[in-house]
RNA sequence: GCGCUCAUAGCUCAGCUGGAUAGAGCACCGGCCUUCUAAGCCGGGGGUCCCAGGUUCGAGUCCUGGUGGGCGCGCCA
C-alpha cells in the first residue's frame, strides 16, 4: 500500500503547485501526508489539508476543493474532495489484481523485504539460570526473542540469536548442595522427573534446609569458594547438575520452538571484563578508592557511582557484562545488539552502556535494551516462596490437555492425522499469541483460564482461519494469477488492503522490535476474512471469474497468515 | 526521598510518526448451522481516554505539574 501512497503523495504536491503557483514544493511536501480515512466510503487515503491553510492563507476546505479538480479522476482513482480532506479511492479492481498477484508471485515470501538489509543485528534472550526449570516470565522473554528475531530475519537483517546460561554463582550452589545433602545420588531417570524440575526440586529443598537451620547457606557459600578454587568433587558434581537443567530446559526449548545461533556459558565469561576495566583505570576514567576498589563515577549523568570491580579485583554482574559485550563484538562484529531482559534491569543497562561508552567503544550506541514488563497473575505477582510461580512444562501440558479435550468436543479427531500433535500446536498457538499480543513495554497480568480460551482474539482463533483457508484450497486450488475483477465488495477490498499492507507491517515490528504490532495485524486480517468467508460464496462461488479471483485473493490471505503466525512462532495449522 | 515506567469500557488489551463520530476480545442480552471447518458470523447495551494546566487549526497521542500502581536506587545476579 506503501506504493500508492507515495505515488498520490506525489500527485496531491503537483496538484497543490498548480492550483497555487507561488507556493514551495519542499514545503509543501512538508506538509502533507497520507492518512487512511476512518470509514471505507470515505475513500482509501486521505490528505489533510489543515497545515496549508497557514502557508496558502485559505481555509483547508478551499484548498481541498481546489486541489482536488486540478487532480481529477483518472484510471488510477478517484478524487474527492470532502471538507478539509483529500480522499483518494483507489481503482479497486487494478490494485487487487496487482496486489494478489504480488503476493501469490513471492511464493511463501510474501512479508518480506529490504527493510533492513545489510543490517548485522545480534540478539540476546532467554538466559536461564541452572539451579531451576523456567516458568512463564522465561516463557515471555523467549516468546519475544524468538519473535523480534524472526522479524528482523524477515525485514531483510543479518540475526544471530545468543544465550547466555547463568551457570555459577551462589544461587547455583544452593541446589548443588541440598543435592549433595539429600540427593543420595539419584538421577532424573532413577526418579521418573524431567531433569530441569529433577534440579529444581533441589532448589526448593535448600530453602526448606535453610530454614531448619544455618549449615544450609554455610556449605552454599564453602561451595562456591570451592567451586572456584577449581575443586574437582565441586566441578563434577555441578556439571552434572547443570547437565541435568541445560538438557531439561532444552527440551522445552525444542517444545517451544526456541532456539539459538550462539550460546555462551557465564561460568566461561565471568572472568572477562576486568582487564578491560583496568584498562579504563590506566586511562582514567575510573577510579580506585584507598581499599583498591574500582569504580566509575557517573553522577555527571544522573546516575550513581558503580562499582567495578571489588578490592580483592573479583568481578560483578556488571564488569562481566562489559566483557560479555565485547567478546561477542570481537566474534562477530554486529551493527546492533539487542538485550531482551525485564524492566526492572532498565538500570543496569543504562550504566552498562554508559560504561562502554566512557571505555571508548565505538558502538556503545548501538546497544538496546528491549525491556519488557511482568508477568502477573490475576492475585498478583508470582512469588517463587509462596509456590505461585506457574511452571513452563506445567502450562505447556495444561493447556495441550485442554486443546485435546476440545479436539474431542468438537468431534474433529477423525479428520486429524494426529490429535495429539495437534493439540500441541493449539496450545502453543494460545500460548504465544497471549504472551505476544500486549505491547513489550506494558506489566501484564496472566489470567489463566482467559489463556486458555480459544475463541476471541486467540492464538487458536487465528489458526482456525488458517485452517479453514487451507481446508478450501486443498478442495478447490487457487489459480497461480488472477484476473482483475469486474468490481469488489467492501469485505473483499479489505482483504487486499491487508495483503498490500502486510510487508510493510513486518518492517515496522521489527524496527519498532515490537511482536504486538504484528500480532493485532493478523487478528484483524483473520477477522475480515472470517467475514468475507461468512459474506461471500468462495470456492463454490457460480461465476468462474468471480471464483478464481476470490480464491487467489484468499491463497495470498493464507500467505499472509502463514508467514505472520510463522514470525510470532504460532503453528500454521492446515487442519484443526 | 530520588529515578524509570505505566494509567483507555465491568475485566484483559489495541489505538502507526497529533488529524474526520475512541476500537477489539471476554463477560452480559439477542439472532444465524440441509451451504466452502459454528474454535465461526451478525446485532445490542456499556467510556469525564487518571486529574489540572499548556502547545496546536486540531490532543487518548506532545510538554509541565499533580494523583495512583509497578519497578529500580547492594562491593546480588
Amino acid at each position: 500500500m506503501k506504493q500508492y501512497h507515495i505515488e498520490w503523495k506525489r500527485a496531491v504536491a503537483t496538484a497543490v503547485l498548480r492550483a497555487f503557483p507561488d507556493s514551495d514544493r519542499d514545503q509543501i511536501d512538508r506538509l502533507i501526508h497520507p492518512e487512511t480515512p476512518p470509514e471505507r466510503n470515505l475513500g482509501d487515503i486521505a490528505f489533510p489539508m489543515f497545515p496549508l491553510a497557514r502557508v496558502l492563507k485559505k481555509s483547508p476546505q478551499q484548498i481541498s476543493a481546489e486541489v482536488a479538480t486540478v487532480i481529477g479522476s483518472g484510471d488510477a482513482g478517484r478524487v474527492e474532495a470532502t471538507g478539509p480532506y483529500i480522499n483518494i479511492f483507489l481503482n479497486r479492481p487494478v490494485v487487487a489484481s496487482a496486489t494478489v498477484n504480488a503476493a501469490l508471485a513471492a511464493s511463501g515470501r510474501w512479508g518480506d523485504s529490504a527493510a533492513l538489509a545489510g543490517r548485522r543485528i545480534m540478539i540476546e534472550f532467554s538466559c536461564p539460570n541452572t539451579n531451576k526449570p523456567l516458568h512463564l516470565g522465561h516463557l515471555r522473554n523467549d516468546a519475544l526473542g524468538e519473535s523480534v528475531a524472526r522479524m528482523l530475519l524477515a525485514a531483510g537483517a543479518t540475526v544471530r540469536r545468543v544465550n547466555l546460561i547463568n551457570d555459577r554463582g551462589i544461587h547455583i550452589c544452593k541446589s548443588m548442595a541440598a543435592y549433595e545433602q539429600f540427593g543420595q545420588g539419584q538421577t532424573p531417570e532413577e526418579v521418573g522427573k524431567k531433569s530441569d524440575h529433577f534440579v529444581g526440586d533441589y532448589y526448593v529443598r535448600y530453602a526448606q534446609w535453610e530454614k531448619e537451620g544455618s549449615q544450609a547457606e554455610e556449605r552454599a557459600r564453602q561451595m562456591l569458594q570451592e567451586w572456584e578454587q577449581g575443586d574437582a568433587g565441586i566441578h563434577q558434581l555441578w556439571e552434572r547438575m547443570n547437565h541435568w537443567a541445560i538438557s531439561g530446559i532444552e527440551k522445552t526449548y525444542l517444545r517451544t520452538g526456541i532456539s539459538f545461533d550462539q550460546v555462551y556459558y557465564e561460568s566461561q565469561t565471568y572472568l572477562l571484563g576486568r582487564e578491560k576495566i583496568l584498562q579504563g583505570l590506566d586511562d582514567g576514567v575510573f577510579t580506585r578508592d584507598e581499599k583498591g576498589t574500582v569504580w566509575v563515577d557517573l553522577t555527571d549523568i544522573q546516575l550513581d557511582k558503580k562499582v567495578l570491580l571489588r578490592a580483592d579485583g573479583t568481578s560483578l554482574y556488571l564488569t562481566q557484562d562489559i566483557g560479555t559485550a565485547m567478546q561477542r563484538h570481537d566474534d562477530w562484529p554486529f551493527d546492533s545488539l539487542v538485550y531482551v531482559v525485564a524492566s526492572e534491569q532498565r538500570y543496569h543497562f543504562q550504566v552498562l552502556f554508559e560504561v562502554l561508552r566512557r571505555l571508548g567503544v565505538k558502538w556503545a550506541d548501538s546497544l538496546h535494551h528491549l525491556a519488557y514488563g511482568m508477568v502477573n497473575l490475576p492475585e498478583g505477582k508470582m512469588k517463587s516462596r509462596e509456590g505461585t510461580v506457574v511452571d513452563a512444562d506445567e502450562l505447556l501440558d495444561q493447556l495441550a490437555g485442554l486443546a485435546r479435550e476440545e479436539i474431542r468436543n468438537k468431534e474433529r479427531e477423525e479428520h486429524l492425522e494426529d490429535p495429539a500433535i495437534t493439540a500441541e500446536r493449539v496450545a502453543l498457538g494460545a500460548l504465544h499469541y497471549y504472551l505476544l499480543q500486549t505491547s513489550p513495554v506494558k506489566d501484564m497480568i496472566f489470567n489463566p483460564e482467559e489463556s486458555l480460551a480459544f475463541t476471541g482474539n486467540t492464538g487458536p482463533y487465528l489458526q482456525y482461519v488458517g485452517a479453514r483457508v487451507s481446508s478450501m484450497l486443498r478442495k478447490e486450488p487457487a489459480p497461480e494469477q488472477v484476473e482483475p475483477p469486474t468490481e469488489l465488495a467492501d469485505e473483499e477490498w479489505n482483504l487486499v488492503f491487508r495483503v498490500s499492507g502486510y510487508p510493510q507491517v513486518v518492517a515496522d515490528a521489527a524496527a519498532s522490535y515490537n511482536p504486538s504490532l504484528l500480532a493485532g495485524f493478523l487478528f484483524e486480517t483473520a477477522r475480515d476474512f472470517s467475514r468475507f468467508y461468512h459474506d461471500h460464496p468462495i470456492a463454490v462461488a457460480t461465476d468462474p471469474k468471480v471464483r478464481s479471483f476470490r480464491l487467489g485473493l484468499s491463497m495470498a490471505v493464507m500467505e499472509v497468515m502463514r508467514h505472520g503466525l510463522g514470525l510470532l512462532n504460532i503453528p500454521f495449522l492446515e487442519s484443526m
